[in-house]
RNA sequence: GGCGUUAUAGCUCAGUUGGUUAGAGCGAACGACUCAUAAUCGUUAGGUCCCUGGUUCAAGUCCAGGUAACGCCA
């Protein structure tokens, strides 16, 4: 039995996120998790939040709430949305779990150990009306190319010269608006990455199986310019995990927090160590997932996320772990995916641009968005959502191709044999050549699965639910049973076991249709098909079903119309970035 | 500005290391069937593979230059 640890991308607090976000990572992930329990494999699948930060502090103060409160409830309504997606995380953790403020503070202390860690002196704008140093993209002004009154100290987005908070005409705090800011000194710590630029060169040329998207954009940051940058780990703030060497205190670091990127991908490890206490296990239990040393030697764990995230999953948190000098478990497989585009655009948080979790399932349950995102998933490239695609798809796919294929079957049994698998009949040539095509496309099914080829697994996927339409098209039970009454039966028990078969198949893409089928068709137990020509006589004589209610209904043009209008962009959720409407 | 990705049928996309008449699904037209969610199944039509030039016996595929779209720039 195989052993599989699945992380997906933790997304961030402040909010709900869209149907970008969840196809970028989640919805992968757990497409690839499902698979390999159904497949009979031991898997461990986590997700978190990712807690800390100056959106998070400042979204809590918009709600009026103190950061810790603010966060534990945007965890609860995360978690929430995520358990209606039937997205099947093991566990569901937080970047500002004790387990991580602990595993944080224990690698920072090692890398200290191991003199990959630098101290700085920088100078940072301080907004004394806040009481906070402000972070570049937080300090507003007019900008002295353009004059446009509302630069960020990073850059201007009006004419988008890249900016120095120092360059700004008339800063002001974007926070308050305050305008008594100064610049103060202050030490940081770095973490010194280009040490580690070899071995972490070394690392991934060694991942010949990973995708060109990954590997071109690591390889780009490692040799680009100056080649890989040592970057800053901590910060001025009040919200994070305090620094410290390991449990010791880090003598002039005292106030300060590590830098959010820093402790958010050491979480992945940090929510193995919650998801035991959760479940009383013992640190060896968790271990045995993530050391080498401790038993992990035969785990594969792969990672899914957006590309904007592989710099973080190819080079920082590598750097991390290489540097650490201990056996922690690095990545094996690294799935990355491309950007799902809304009407010509990128979704956006902060503009409120596309659907967002909660809002898609209002409209539609979460099988219907599973199999559109899934089946048509940015893998080499962008991928464009379109409300008339959508429905085509879905109509087609769903309702048309599978939905339908399971009511037609049981409802002509029902009606001439009635509620149980009919006896008699002998399989001939027809169902043995069925058999041969089905078993090819499984192997290729379960091939594009394991390869995490979502798309292709989906097309395959299709391609075998029309096999079952095809069959019965081609026998035409309904004029043979004026005939031959046995060979119908044989034939109907035949069509009734592929249904059987499409839905455990079809079960990590559609969870909730294929608990639907299996209740209808009295299957208690669903089993991967190992052999094919056995599992298609599962379903014998006089076993009792029932028909299910219609599986998908189509989306009607009312509806696309309806919907079309009420997100064509920017009406359903204004605000910054932060903001906490979503909660409401 | 630098860099990256992409460009193939009306639409969404496949096209392995260069190798016959460039493929799939949807949509369209026509036909078959009537068990089923007016669903299904079959047949057919539809392409200057962004442009220009180069390498080669052979280029959608490799190289150079251009154009356009999208993205990233810590």
């Amino acid at each position: 039995m195989a052993r599989h640890l699945i992380t997906s991308a933790i997304p961030y607090i402040n909010g709900i996120k869209h149907l970008g976000n969840l196809i970028g990572s989640q919805l992968p992930a757990d497409l690839f998790a499902r698979y390999q329990r159904a497949r009979g494999n031991d898997v461990l699948f986590l997700c978190a939040t990712d807690e800390h930060g100056t959106p998070a502090e400042l979204a809590a103060a918009k709600a009026g709430k103190p950061v810790a409160d603010y966060c534990a409830e945007m965890h609860k309504v995360q978690a929430d949305i995520a358990r209606r997606f039937r997205l099947s995380f093991d566990h569901f953790g937080r970047s500002s779990s004790p387990q991580n403020h602990a595993l944080t503070q224990h690698f920072a202390g090692r890398l200290a150990e191991n003199d990959l860690i630098s101290e700085v002196s920088e100078r940072q704008v301080y907004s004394i009306a806040d009481g906070r140093f402000l972070p570049d993209r937080y300090i507003e002004g007019t900008c002295p190319n353009c004059g446009y009154d509302k630069a960020r100290g990073d850059q201007c987005e009006n004419c988008t010269k890249q900016l120095e908070p120092t360059d700004l005409i008339d800063p002001r705090s974007a926070v308050s608006g305050a305008t008594d800011l100064e610049v103060r000194e202050t030490r940081h710590l770095y973490l010194r990455q280009s040490a580690l630029k070899d071995a972490l060169n070394d690392w991934i040329d060694s991942k010949t199986d990973w995708p060109v998207l990954t590997t071109s954009i690591a390889k780009k940051w490692l040799h680009d310019g100056d080649g890989l940058r040592d970057r800053g780990i901590t910060r001025d703030l009040d919200w994070g995990i305090p620094v410290r060497k390991g449990t010791e205190d880090w003598p002039g670091m005292e106030g300060k927090v590590f830098y959010v990127w820093f402790d958010a991908p050491i979480e992945y490890i940090a929510c193995a160590a919650e998801w035991a206490e959760a479940n009383g296990l013992t640190e060896a239990d968790w271990q045995s997932w993530w050391r080498t040393d401790k038993g992990a030697e035969d785990v594969r764990y792969t990672q899914f996320m957006g590309k904007d995230n592989v710099p973080f999953h190819t080079l920082s948190f590598p750097a991390t772990i290489i540097g650490s000098g201990e056996p922690w478990k690095l990545v094996d497989h690294l799935k990355s995916f491309n950007y799902l585009t809304y009407d010509g655009g990128q979704f956006s948080t902060s503009q409120g641009r596309g659907i967002f979790m909660d809002q898609a399932l209002e409209l539609l349950p979460a099988d219907y968005w599973r199999w559109w995102l899934l089946s048509h998933a940015p893998e080499n490239s962008d991928a464009e959502f379109t409300w008339d695609n959508f429905q085509a798809s879905v109509n087609k796919d769903l309702a048309d191709v599978l939905g339908n294929f399971v009511s037609r079957i049981t409802k002509f049994c029902r009606s001439k044999f009635g509620e149980a698998v009919p006896s008699g009949g002998q399989t001939g040539a027809e169902e043995a050549a069925v058999v041969a095509d089905l078993s090819e496309r499984l192997d290729r099914y379960a091939r594009f699965m394991e390869a995490m080829e979502v798309r292709k697994a989906a097309q395959e996927l299709r391609a075998i639910w029309v096999t079952g339409n095809e069959y019965l098209q081609s026998v035409a039970p309904w004029t043979g049973i004026k005939s031959d009454p046995d060979q119908a039966a044989m034939q109907t028990r035949f069509a009734l076991n592929l249904a059987h078969l499409f839905a455990v198949i079809s079960a990590p893409f559609v969870p909730d249709a294929s608990a639907k089928i299996l209740t209808s068709l009295n299957v208690l137990e669903p089993i991967w098909p190992a052999d094919l020509q056995e599992f298609l006589y599962t379903l014998g004589p006089d076993h009792p079903f029932t028909v299910p209610d219609v599986l998908f209904a189509k989306i009607t043009d009312t509806q696309v119309e309806e919907w079309q209008a009420r997100f064509s962009g920017g009406q359903s959720r204004k605000g910054a970035e932060g903001e906490a409407e979503a909660l409401s």
